[in-house]
DNA sequence: CCTCGAAGTAACTGGTTGGTTACTTATCGC
DNA sequence: GCGATAAGTAACCAACCAGTTACTTCGAGG
């Protein structure tokens, strides 16, 4: 509650002289080391020791930064997902046809997964905790009506062009786009175990890239 | 290692009048408890002792048949893996035509999610801990063959009696199969939160079953 | 009916772990 | 250059936790 509350309002250039103190810096690295080690670990896993030395930062600074474990978990999840859903935002999907918008968001989402492949562990750490942080989160439920929107817009175009068939969902489309990047990537380890090949390779990720657009766009293809 | 060899080959009926000891009986609680704590709380958040508690049965024991907590997740995971595999061999897809196979295969799969959450988080766990475990099964990495040789004739008889198209890989339809319908449970506490809905109610449940049939069969429609 | 191995128990151990306490040091407006 | 406040430190604690030890009880074969 009254934790975010103590962002420091002092120094607002966040890098002014080598400080000895830097309160902004000092938050932005323990932020960072949680993502890490959250990330690596799970929540049940992380330790807030090794988060606190991985910011090279003494403990109790993080908990007075962020209050306990959970709020700095939250802390970390809002981030994350402020991250992605603003990326999603830049996309510009207007200026394209709806064909080569709808490509673009299916190879950015896939792309997003490879660069930010915390952003999975998290989420799959979340979801082991019915998403109880996220539930208290005030910050992260209006960040999704946008790209909801943006998907709409695009099938809206494609069924007036002809090109999309006409009972696509929206949401059901954005879940799809997500689920076969993220389950491949989420499960690679286990995939390349039992397959016995190494599915992080440039050959397979490219023949996955390909495969999840041409799964997209040929469930949007009227029948 | 040796730790299976200590099967008890005494009671070969494994329920004999209400006997006191039941070795068997104590060995398939562990299994189950151990699959209900795992599931619930991932692999650092399960506790022994309450795995032992929900199995009514000493924690001296639960070392003496599993040796210890990693080789537990791992009997844990090979039964899981086991089960599913199994279930699918007995589909009997040769029977039908490749497109009511696929249709089968697919709903399927989706229904096993419903019916075994607990297999999603075990396998969240285990590639959170990159497939530590399972790399050192021999039991497991056996079962695979069998499924990709199903799909791979579905496949065949469709691109030949002109359903299919002919440039779909095996194992690329068997991930997203997976993944349509694993992403969507693995993560439904996250994606009912952030859309306001009850993703688990039978409406949705039923929406979601028909897109992702249409989402396969799409994708393996000719062009 | 006795003996011997397997089944079972309770109490313990050494190392962690999230969170706190008591204290020192730097910064900045005045 | 001073006093108030925020930043920072180290040592600590009570609860916890995977795995072990030392011991008792049961059951079946001889």
């Amino acid at each position: 509650m009254g934790i975010m509350a103590s962002v420091n309002e002092s120094s607002r250039e966040s890098s002014r002289r080598g400080a000895k103190r830097d309160p902004d810096a000092a938050k932005e690295r323990i932020l960072q080391a949680a993502l890490a080690e959250f990330s690596d670990k799970g929540l049940g896993g992380a330790r807030v020791d090794v988060i606190a030395r991985r910011a090279d930062v003494n403990k109790r600074m993080l908990y007075h930064y962020f209050g306990n474990k959970d709020d700095l978990f939250l802390a970390v999840l809002e981030f994350s997902y402020a991250e992605i859903r603003h990326a999603e935002l830049e996309l510009n999907l207007d200026d394209l046809s709806p064909e080569d918008g709808m490509r673009r968001l299916v190879t950015f989402t896939y792309d997003y997964f490879i660069k930010a492949p915390y952003f999975i562990n998290l989420l799959n750490s979340e979801n082991l905790h019915q998403a109880r942080h996220l539930k208290r989160s005030k910050a992260i439920l209006d960040l999704h009506g946008p790209v909801i929107g943006m998907i709409r817009d695009l099938l809206r175009r494609g069924v007036a062009s002809g090109v999309f068939r006409a009972d696509a969902d929206p949401i059901q489309v954005f879940i799809t786009n997500a689920s076969v990047g993220y389950f491949y990537f989420s499960n690679i380890h286990t995939l390349s175990t039992i397959f016995d090949r190494d599915l992080m390779s440039d050959t397979e990720l490219e023949a996955r890239r390909a495969h999840v657009v041409d799964v997209v766009m040929g469930y949007l293809r009227p029948a």
